[in-house]
DNA sequence: CGGGTCTGTGAACGGAGGCTAACCTGATCG
DNA sequence: CGATCAGGTTAGCCTCCGTTCACAGACCCG
């Protein structure tokens, strides 16, 4: 197990949980390098700032976004695959969904352009079910439930992951379809 | 206009706009003070520190829930004071929602107790709606519509305030009731 | 063996920013 | 009219923390 993960890869690792767990700002350099096992200025050694390993992070989680949904088209697919990351990727997602203003401008930029196209594709997913709504009204529609999804990344709930994806599942549905 | 607004009221209002729209911790004293009209180190006659500005708006949101909470009862009641707090005090709420780790663990604790509370007047609100629904679906259903809900208020949307109230009304009772 | 690179270490630097110190001023009041 | 106090100001301290530096072993390759 864990064989050979390179060190970079558990610096990754371990700064997601580190950030999920108490926030980019209270999180040390040297907690980060300690978490991976090495000293703090070690860091550097594979990332050039603290900043960096959080872009990683955000660029991966959205990365992995996108490809969901070129995945494939459906709406109740698009749900499905989005619940599914949400769930078992909880620190990843809530990093993302929290620690987005430590970015740099040009970086946030970025991500919004990306996180726009995906929702683009939600859109045109659900404007076919929807006709009673114009686009302003479509377009927080999506952005809602969307929100909705992510934030429950950090929803403390005794449900196990199936149990959460259930209930999201026919959450995100009604308020989509309703 | 703006009558004698006292100094600290001023502050509050300051720190809210700018917490929602940069950070609590991109913001500097300095900033808080010159939007407020003094220097950085003249709100310490008004406030002990950074952090307990950021405790008395957080204390402030959480009392208007509650308080709207109380003041009725049924689910659709509920909803609507909910939407309409959302939806005019953007700011607050969205502090409310995205600093509270910046705060110190006592405060947190108090906070998030007071959060339980709240939302176990809408589990019992909603429960005789959902009999199908056991304890922890029904704890993560409210949960996820109100964190909807809240992380709404940083949802940037052409909408109007009363259009923006409208589609989260419907969306929130979709979920909760269907 | 002898150089070169990769990865790690301990020590130290430097800038930022929260907060304190010392002083000022105008109102209020006995 | 002094005295007190509330509420400002400027200057500066002090701590924290991200980052850099100089060096050391491990491994590789001729």
């Amino acid at each position: 197990m864990t064989t050979a993960a390179p060190r970079r890869e558990l610096l990754l690792e371990a700064a997601a949980a580190l950030f999920a767990a108490r926030g980019f700002h209270a999180v040390g350099i040297d907690d980060i390098g300690a978490a991976a096992g090495i000293t703090g200025p070690g860091v550097y050694r594979h990332f050039p700032s603290k900043q960096a390993l959080l872009e990683s992070l955000c660029d991966r989680t959205m990365d992995r976004m996108l490809a969901l949904a070129t995945e494939s088209g459906d709406l109740e697919t698009l749900v499905d695959l989005h619940v599914s990351l949400v769930v078992e990727e909880r620190a990843l997602v809530s990093v993302w969904v929290r620690e987005e203003r430590a970015l740099a401008e040009d970086v946030r930029r970025s991500l919004r352009r990306r996180m726009r196209s995906y929702e683009a594709i939600w859109r045109e997913a659900l404007m076919p079910s929807r006709p009673d709504l114009d686009s302003a009204q479509l377009a927080l529609t999506v952005g809602a439930v969307l929100a909705m999804l992510n934030t429950t990344s950090l929803i403390e709930n005794p449900l196990a992951s199936t149990g959460r994806a259930v209930v999201l599942r026919r959450l995100a549905l009604a308020a989509l379809l309703t």
